[in-house]
DNA sequence: GCCATTTGACCGCC
DNA sequence: GGCGGTCAAATGGC
């Protein structure tokens, strides 16, 4: 856990810590005569860096509680109704009731050229279960629930279907929460306790180690599309059952000073409510990000957002994969610490 | 042998 | 009855 903890963190800060250096050079680049290819091209690492950044910080759902959801269509009866545990013996007793349209609704643009079936992974562990030719539409949906549905009960869904418009654009409904081990933890490494892991010996190394590389891929695939993601948020008001909120446990530090330093030397946070940096108050010692907001930052994905709930708190991981980006654990952070008092103005940080 | 995916069938809602 | 969501047998990969 800890070393979960120090990699995602690690890996966090590099990016921030990558994306600041190459805006001192950019800045080096303007006061010079460098071409304007050459800016283009820091400007793109730049862009790259935080898009890295801010998909790690999606990525670890940000589920920090679960309280149970107002939402019909994740009632625990529904589910459980037809969940394995009560299906089987009889099969008429199996409830298919058709869920309504709560959850919410992403669309995830991948790059040209990418020849994957579907968008990335969010760092969930998800097994399709079926899949529909939808009326209207060219392109069938993808069925999708979460790997430990029937290990851990975690009732998380997901929809995929690819955009007719423009196929680069999958638009992934998610319902339900994750209530599995895996999205309290969100770290690959430490593979969750299922069925696999408890498998001894060399076979459980060996399924761990195939996981592992499966994540590698991933990460790889990953990186070769956030340049052209694009995400669209909506019903923003269910998100809050799924993932009720997020805060940001913050101390009086400098690490935690940088990122947000960083995040403002790129003209990020202007785009940030102050509930990002929200007073981050002396009583809570806490401060929440709004999904909205970091959508927001303006890092040259496209998200639009409905104009849901403002407060509600990070959304749900974004785009799709088991990509060690999901190591990073977001309690990871709370070893970031965050002085209330740090001028962001202040010109010797970034000396 | 285990697990994930595919796919036809089933079921409930509209 | 049409459609969307889910189930589960069949299938294939590892």
């Amino acid at each position: 856990m800890e070393k979960t903890m120090d990699c995602g963190q690690n890996t966090l800060l590099n990016e921030l810590t990558q994306g600041k250096e190459l805006t001192n050079l950019l800045r080096m680049h303007l006061h010079s005569s460098s071409s304007p290819e050459t800016r283009q091209a820091l400007l793109e690492k730049i862009l790259c860096s935080y898009e890295k950044a801010l998909s790690m910080l999606n990525w670890n759902g940000f589920v920090v509680e679960t309280k149970p959801t107002g939402s019909t269509l994740e009632s625990p009866g529904s589910i459980a109704n037809s969940s394995p545990g009560s299906e089987g013996s009889d099969k008429k007793d199996v409830f298919k009731k058709r869920k309504t349209s709560s959850g919410w609704t992403e669309q995830v643009r991948v790059c040209s050229g990418t020849s994957l079936e579907g968008p990335l992974d969010d760092g969930y562990c998800w097994r399709k279960y079926g899949q529909k030719d939808i009326l209207g539409s060219n392109c069938p949906r993808g069925y999708y629930r979460c790997t430990h549905r029937h290990s851990q009960g975690c009732l998380a869904t997901k929809q995929v279907q690819r955009s007719d418009e423009d196929p680069t654009i999958f638009e992934v409904k998610y319902r339900g929460r994750h209530t599995c081990k895996q999205a309290s933890h969100f770290a690959a490494t430490s593979v969750p306790v299922t069925r696999e892991s408890k498998l001894k010996g060399n076979h459980s190394r060996q399924k761990q180690q195939q996981l592992e590389e499966k994540q590698k891929q991933s990460q790889e695939v990953f990186f070769s599309f956030e340049a052209g993601l694009k995400v669209k948020t909506e019903d923003l008001d269910n998100k809050e059952d799924i993932f009720p909120s997020f805060h940001f446990p913050v101390e009086s530090e400098v690490e935690n000073s940088m990122v947000i330093k960083t995040l403002m030397e790129n003209d990020i946070m202007g785009n940030l409510s102050p509930a990002f940096i929200s007073p981050a108050t002396s009583e809570s010692n806490y401060f929440s990000v709004s999904p909205c907001h970091m959508g927001s930052f303006g890092l040259g994905q496209n998200v639009q957002t409905s104009d849901s709930d403002l407060t509600d708190i990070i959304s749900a991981p974004t785009s799709v994969t088991n990509s060690p980006i999901g190591d990073l654990d977001i309690s990871s952070l709370d070893k970031l610490e965050f002085d209330p008092s740090f001028l962001f103005d202040n010109p010797e940080f970034f000396s």
